[in-house]
DNA sequence: AAGCGAATAAACAAAA
DNA sequence: GTTTTGTTTATTCGCT
């Protein structure tokens, strides 16, 4: 890529470390690096193009029959997307010069486009530790006369008297945690480590500047590595090279997710084990369930079997429920407002909840509901509902008498649940209207119960979830792409609408009346609502449960499983 | 801080 | 007489 003429990042950072240009000077050098790079990814670029056009030409020449519209459309559209990236890494490059400080552009000056771009790109994590740098280096210049030399409390050991940096190391770091301050100061740090000191050899970015012990490297680092132009520069490089890597991670990640999703293996990280799939959002689209191979369990290991599903926000991927395995009754649900929607969720990690041991993030009444509809006749004995209960999920198949029990209740206690007299005995049946009734009651359209529907229930069209929503996080912006486009979605908003009224507890809360009219929800809500199922009967969709029933039949045996309280409160 | 919904526990009764 | 099915009350907990 490189040119003898543009030199590399590394080469620009020993120049900077050595000092030998000016500030005025190396401005203009960047500049002109500037320049010389966007030239060369234009060559490049061009290039490129023409050679894509060449091939094409030749392909058509030889099918002679269609340069149809298609292949020029489809042409234009990898032209266009060319483009746009060769459009994008220029951005990205200026972004960058001037993100590395090695460029000091004024509000005012020159015209590039950069303005914009530059805060929409730079997290606003790195924003705040770029701020804390700053600051902490005003902060410290006023501490150090006083403690100079002592490790203060928050200084540690490696905290030489001034280097504002120096404290900051979380950045340097390429670690950058969320809360450094906190992290990095108290914390480990034996007496004579350092993050910028490893096996005797500066680790300042470009500087292996080797020291026979702590102290000399102290020194070092408050002289090579004084807060200055040139420091302060390089830092920023370093914020530059964690944000590309993070960015970096993130797409993996994504990768990661979409592999196991197409493998149909639930994440084996180490943390987060078996996920219910709606995270990885396989189908997002209410298809029934591929009728995959049915039992694919997971491992399951007992290691680290089950979280209680929190089914919100958290759900990233790496986040992973906090697995807190207790066995017995852990009381708490899973937070209950975003669950009722079941249906989609459910046939989409049918697998997951038939073989993981883990508590499935809806209501009991919910649950009781969607057996009842799946069954043929829309009624079930409470003997069918226990089976039911069994049948689906793995967690139910122990501590029967605890949910059992929870299950009469249930159906005692809302009367949603009515009980019908028949020939042989009495069967349970929903009334969906008032099942419907009882949830209107919380939430509003607030913004970060929506979040976390969307999250919770979390389709994307193409993204999973947890990728959305550390992409939200990171304020970087994807949804557009996710959520526009499709049509398919938006034809769904009704749809959602009705769920969002009805179905979700939270829905309609807003005003009662559920003027679905509005629904000024982001793009991304209707789809990551879309899903519910909440209708019993209508959507068919949702009711994909259908592929629920289909399982059904093989397991059937597990009636036996008998609880053992024992195990209950052993905690 | 209060109120609410849901989970859990348990007592109790009627039916099987 | 035991078990299952239902009903009801009380308590606890998470969330808004």
């Amino acid at each position: 890529m490189m040119t003898p003429q543009v030199i590399t990042p590394q080469q620009m950072q020993q120049i900077l470390q050595q000092q030998v240009l000016s500030p005025q000077q190396l401005q203009v050098l960047l500049q002109q690096q500037q320049a010389l790079m966007l030239q060369q990814q234009l060559q490049e670029f061009y290039k490129k193009q023409q050679e894509q056009l060449h091939l094409q030409l030749l392909q058509q020449q030889h099918a002679g029959s269609k340069p149809s519209k298609e292949q020029v459309s489809t042409q234009q559209l990898a032209f266009q997307q060319q483009l746009l990236q060769v459009q994008q890494v220029q951005q990205q490059h200026l972004l960058n010069l001037q993100r590395q400080g090695l460029l000091t552009i004024q509000p005012g000056q020159t015209g590039l486009p950069l303005h914009s771009l530059t805060q929409g790109m730079i997290p606003a994590e790195l924003q705040q530790l770029w701020k804390e740098v700053t600051n902490a280096h005003v902060k410290e210049e006023h501490n150090n006369s006083s403690d100079n030399g002592h490790r203060g409390l928050d200084l540690s050991s490696p905290a030489p008297p001034k280097n504002p940096l120096l404290n900051q190391h979380a950045s340097t770091n390429g670690q950058y945690m969320g809360h450094k301050r906190e992290a990095s100061t108290l914390e480990e740090l034996p007496p004579h480590s350092h993050p910028l000191y490893g096996h005797g050899v500066c680790k300042w970015p470009g500087c292996e500047a080797v020291f026979e012990d702590f102290q000399s490297f102290l020194k070092h680092l408050n002289n090579e590595h004084a807060l200055d132009d040139r420091s302060t520069a390089q830092c920023r490089v370093q914020m530059q090279v964690v944000q590309q890597l993070e960015l970096q991670l993130a797409k993996d990640k994504e990768r990661l997710q979409a592999m196991m999703t197409h493998l149909h293996v639930k994440s084996t990280e180490p943390k987060s084990t078996p996920q219910p799939l709606n995270l990885v959002s396989n189908v997002t689209l209410s298809k029934s369930v591929p009728e995959s191979s049915p039992p694919l369990s997971l491992p399951q290991t007992p290691t680290t079997p089950t979280a209680p599903l929190t089914p919100l926000s958290q759900t990233h991927s790496v986040i992973t429920a906090n697995s807190i395995h207790s066995v017995g009754p852990m009381r708490r649900r899973y937070s209950e407002k975003y669950n009722m929607p079941i249906s989609p969720d459910l046939s989409q990690n049918k697998e997951f909840y038939m073989n993981a041991d883990v508590r499935p993030p809806f209501t009991y009444a919910s649950l009781i509901r969607q057996a009842i509809l799946e069954s043929p006749e829309k009624q079930l004995t409470l003997n069918e509902i226990y089976n039911w209960f069994t049948r689906m999920f793995a967690y139910f198949r122990r501590n029967a008498a605890t949910w059992k029990n929870a299950v009469r209740h249930n159906l005692s206690l809302h009367k949603c649940f009515v009980r019908v007299e028949n020939v042989k005995g009495a069967v349970w049946t929903v009334d969906e209207i008032e099942f419907q009734k009882r949830r209107p009651q919380k939430i509003s359209g607030s913004p970060a119960l929506v979040k976390n529907i969307q999250t919770s229930l979390g389709y994307g069209p193409t993204l999973s979830v947890a990728f959305q929503a550390s992409m939200a996080e990171n304020n970087i912006p994807l949804y557009t792409t996710a959520s526009i486009g499709s049509p398919t979605l938006n034809s769904l908003s009704s749809v959602i609408r009705e769920e969002m009224n009805g179905a979700m507890d939270h829905g309609n809360s807003n005003g009662s009346d559920s003027s679905p009219g509005r629904s000024p929800l982001p793009a991304m809500h209707h789809i990551s609502v879309k899903e519910e199922p909440l209708d019993p009967e209508d959507h068919e969709g949702p009711l994909s449960l259908v592929t629920t029933a289909d399982h059904s039949p093989d397991f059937d045996h597990h009636n036996d499983y008998d609880d053992n309280q024992s195990q209950d409160d052993m905690l």
